[in-house]
This record gives structure tokens, C-alpha cells and sequence, in this order.
DNA sequence: ACAACTTAGTTGTAGATACAACTATTCCGG
DNA sequence: CCGGAATAGTTGTATCTACAACTAAGTTGT
């Protein structure tokens, strides 16, 4: 709590308006076109994603919850919203009783599968299609960088590197 | 819906994925803060913030909700629990008896005084010194780029070009 | 001058997330 | 090998947001 507070520059106050503004904005335009053509959230449909690209299209939920960022009470409410909907199923850990594997199911996968075209072409429209490719290796530059700070812990890391641009 | 879709190469991915980890993790870590030290939301925070930036720390409705990108719905449910906690006061406005005027009242002007120090420093160690200066700059232009898309209206060009970085 | 339309805002409700409290295992030091 | 701590996950509740329906006031064309 020191008394002298070092403000935003000029420069500085450009690039948090816009971030904030996009922070703002894109979430909502991702969710109501998952929402309209494949009746899921944009997080739904990430943990879908998640699921599809696992071994055996099997996580357990602590790890499906640090590649999506959720805590595990949001990633089991979420996923018993999937699980009723028959695009998940859960089942216990053999090698650890605490523990439950969350599977995508054929249903799931096919829904995946349905839905990754149409949200690809949004991402695209409002975000990749907006950038020079010169821009596009900058944000991910600066995400590198700002990420390094949000996800002190690392837990995601591994993810990002996965990632990598090279 | 065509049939063959451009799926994100390697470097859009990698922009990509860091993006969205950003977008899931900022606005909370953002919300903690300012829960934690002034029990306002991010959103709470920045509707008293644009107010205290106003004339006469008063704006309609309608213009309040086109600077901080909210629907008119979320807007009147927010400031109606401002208005309930006396950090800001509505009344109708003389000239066009549709419309009402939110009014940033003493007690609010002092939360965001007294809010406004952490908020910054929070932006500034999560975000703006985690880049270096050039990277600032790039993503002004980027924020720019992606908000020419997401905001085609133009509704809230007004509000970046006042923090435009020249 | 009046019917149809648009604009401004509110309100009710359902859905999603955060937070805290809780249960059930597993791990670990002495 | 046992008691305390850590880990894994679930569930209840309060809050916030989105969506749709609604009221009220202004605008426009004829």
C-alpha cells in the first residue's frame, strides 16, 4: 500500500483499454456462436476439445482442470452438466480411489468433431484473420509473457509448450 | 458452412491457445483483487471508474453502457445494487423522460479513489511489466486490430481513440 | 393527429461461476 | 503403523450474467 502509486503512461493505458475492452467482448461472441450451433458454452466445448485430444480420450479431472484453467468445483459442475447430456461419462480411478476419469464419449467426440469447423471459422473471422502474421507471433509473444506472471505456478505450462510456435 | 475448413497452422495455434488461457484467467485474478480490497467487481470497478471520468461524474444509461461494452440489462442490474449500496444514484433525465442518468455520488468517488492505487498495481504486475515497451505498443495495435471486428459497430470507437496512443 | 416503429430502460427467470464446507482417500513423519 | 496433513473431488448456496418479455416515451410517415 505505497503512497506513491505508478500510473498508467499514455502508451501503457492504450493497450489495457483494448485489452480490457477484447476481455470484455470476446468471451461473449465465442459463446453465443457455440451456444447457436452446437447448444455449448465456449468452456463446454474446450473441455470437449481437451477430452478429444487426450490417450484414450480419458483425463482425470484435476488434470482436465489445469489444461482448461477451471477449478475443480466449476470442472465438476460442468462436467455433470456434460455427463447428463451423455457427451461425458465419469467413472472412478482404479489406481487411486480419490480420484475420477472423465472420458469423452462417441457422442461427444462426434460433437466435437460437428462443432470444431464453425468455431474454428470464428476464431479465425475475429481474432487470426484480424492480425499480420507478424502480429499473430507478437501476441504470442506477449502472451508468453503475461501468462508467465497469471500462471506463476506453471500448472499450465506444459500446455502452452505443447503449443509452441518453435 | 463450407466444407473445407482452414484450421489455425502452428503459430495461429500458439497465439491462440495463449490467448484464450488469458482471457480465462485474467478477469479473475482481476475480480479477486478488487473483491478483496474494495468488494467490487471488475465491472462494479470499471462503471465507477468511467463515471468519475464523466461530466458532472453523471452519464446516461445508454452511453455508460456503450463505453464499458455491457448490454443495457446487465448495466440496470448492476447499478441498481450500486444505487442500493450508495455508491451511485439514478435519476431521469429532463430532456428525454425515456432516459436515465446514473450519477457517481460522494461515497462512490472515494471507493474508486481509494480502489484505483491496487487496481493499478495489480494491472501493472499482471500485465503492462510483464512486456517490454515495444511490446506495449504492439499490443495497442493488436487490440486495435481484433476490436475493428468485434466491435464493427463502431459504438465504442469513441473510447479507444480517447486513449489512443497517438 | 394518430398508428406503427424505434429507442430507453427495467424486471423476471434460468443458467453458470465462485466460494466455502464437506467427504473420502492417500501420503508422510516419528 | 498410526495420527495429522495433503490431495481429489463433490455439493450447496449466493451472486452475476444472458435472454426474453415488458412498460414508457419519443419519432415518423401519411
Amino acid at each position: 500500500m505505497s503512497v506513491d502509486t505508478r500510473w498508467l503512461d499514455r502508451e501503457e493505458l492504450a493497450a489495457w483499454v483494448r485489452l480490457m475492452a477484447i476481455l470484455e467482448l470476446l468471451p461473449g461472441v465465442l459463446d453465443a456462436q457455440l451456444r447457436r450451433d452446437a447448444q455449448l458454452t465456449h468452456f463446454d466445448y474446450y473441455v470437449l476439445a481437451t477430452l478429444s485430444e487426450a490417450q484414450e480420450r480419458t483425463l482425470r479431472m484435476t488434470a482436465l482442470g489445469h489444461q482448461t484453467g477451471a477449478t475443480l468445483a466449476r470442472l465438476s459442475h460442468v462436467v455433470q452438466r456434460l455427463e447428463t447430456r451423455g457427451l461425458v461419462e465419469r467413472f472412478p480411478c482404479p489406481a487411486d480411489k480419490r480420484a475420477t476419469n472423465a472420458r469423452l464419449t462417441d457422442v461427444g467426440w462426434e460433437k466435437v468433431r460437428a462443432s470444431a469447423p464453425g468455431h474454428a471459422a470464428t476464431v479465425r473471422e475475429y481474432v487470426i484473420d484480424a492480425l499480420t502474421q507478424e502480429q499473430v507471433t507478437q501476441l504470442s509473444a506477449i502472451g508468453d509473457a503475461i501468462l508467465r506472471r497469471l500462471d506463476s505456478e506453471g500448472t499450465r505450462a506444459a500446455l502452452y509448450q505443447r503449443y509452441d510456435a518453435r
